[in-house]
DNA sequence: CTTTATTTTTAGATTAATCTAATTTTAATT
DNA sequence: AATTAAAATTAGATTAATCTAAAAATAAAG
């Protein structure tokens, strides 16, 4: 079964909207996520259903397969063994890699990503410390820890949250301390356990402990 | 100016095939040197020729201009780059690189490329013997002679192939006549022209002229 | 210098991926 | 529950690359 390179790229999104913990995947979504049209999105969902990576009814929902899951977790994987290449081996800057990556990531040869694989000493992370899964698609992650609990200095990147209420999700939203976000902590306050933190390099922001406690962080 | 994967596979073909010598390319051609129909390269030449990479004019046939040379080289570098990278760095036999390098080469990213280059210290020749060019199209080729060309006694090193297709690659990786490898050539047989060459002092090889008609050999 | 053969090009289809505009379905709001 | 809003899908075009079959142009042979 292979997949060209417009289907692994929607497979990719779809794989990653999925374990984002939402309910499900909209068409919207994946139209945002890829920077397409959703009436393309359409038309791929049903190509993808018909190739068996997906379960597919029209207006109801999606859902991958596991299938589409092994196919989605063996191009993240040639993604992320090249983003190691680019930033170990050619001294890349790791906001530099994507672009290349995204092409590399299409490359067919299984030999190429075996050798690569070996080449670059078995890396288990990517240089933004996503896990790198194996051959066979298993990831070994990390695991994670409760914002509140990190020490001074110390950085990851947000996965998850605990309480994932509209409100919590909605005041994460506005101050951009999104799922994904990379951050730092700059501060805590040892007597009410509020904590500061650095998001993305840019924008300092402080949190109750309350709030801190419920967003899991990737530590890195 | 950008040139679809498509359309850089066609340029680089002509590219080659106007190298040849022969007087001029014709639509047959090309169809063969890159497993294609006829109609296929004719409405592709129709295209390159609006973009000005070539002059064509239908039924008389085509040249190709310093703007396709300049372009057709950038993507012979690309390919030549990759494959010292997979000979070298991934240890990739030299039989098993052409196929790889030949989706690498479409790779878009200059600073990959110059990063690449750096990497592997400026190679100045691919693992099969050919030179690379520069980034700006320069190559510094060596003269070289086919093996059947040399006259008895004379010697030299194998410095490239011009098949180089994997069958005529592992032939000559068994026999020993590797890229590098310091031959002598010890006897000629008129009527079928095959020869007898030393390889590196120590091993005595024939070869039908057939072979030796495809490895290039830079005398000393 | 005609006729035949070869080469090249056009005409018309096909596949993949995309788009806009229109329609249909589902969800949300009075 | 009826109406409005949002989301998703279909219809119909478009672009790129390809093909087969037919037509046109050039070259080769008698």
């Amino acid at each position: 079964m292979e997949l060209t390179t417009a289907e692994e790229n929607y497979l990719k999104a779809i794989y990653h909207l999925s374990e984002e913990g939402k309910k499900s995947v909209s068409t919207n979504d994946i139209a945002a996520s890829i920077q397409t049209k959703p009436a393309s999105v359409s038309d791929m969902l049903r190509k993808l259903g018909e190739k068996e990576v997906i379960q597919y009814r029209k207006y109801y929902g999606l859902q991958i397969t596991e299938l589409g899951k092994r196919l989605a977790l063996q191009t993240i994987r040639k993604h992320r063994l090249w983003e190691v290449f680019l930033v170990d081996k050619l001294h890349f800057a790791w906001d530099e890699v994507h672009e290349v990556a995204e092409q590399l990531e299409h490359i067919q040869s299984t030999l190429l990503i075996e050798r690569l694989d070996a080449y670059l000493n078995y890396p288990k992370f990517d240089p933004h410390g996503d896990p790198i899964p194996d051959e066979y698609g298993d990831v070994r992650s990390r695991p994670r820890i409760a914002l509140n609990e990190m020490n001074i200095d110390q950085g990851g990147q947000i996965v998850a949250v605990k309480d994932s209420s509209a409100a919590f999700l909605r005041y994460l939203d506005k101050v951009g301390a999104y799922i994904g976000a990379r951050i730092k902590v700059l501060d805590k306050v040892e007597f009410d356990g509020s904590v500061e933190i650095l998001v993305d390099q840019k924008k300092t922001l402080f949190m109750s402990k309350d709030v801190a406690s419920n967003i899991l962080v990737l530590q890195s």
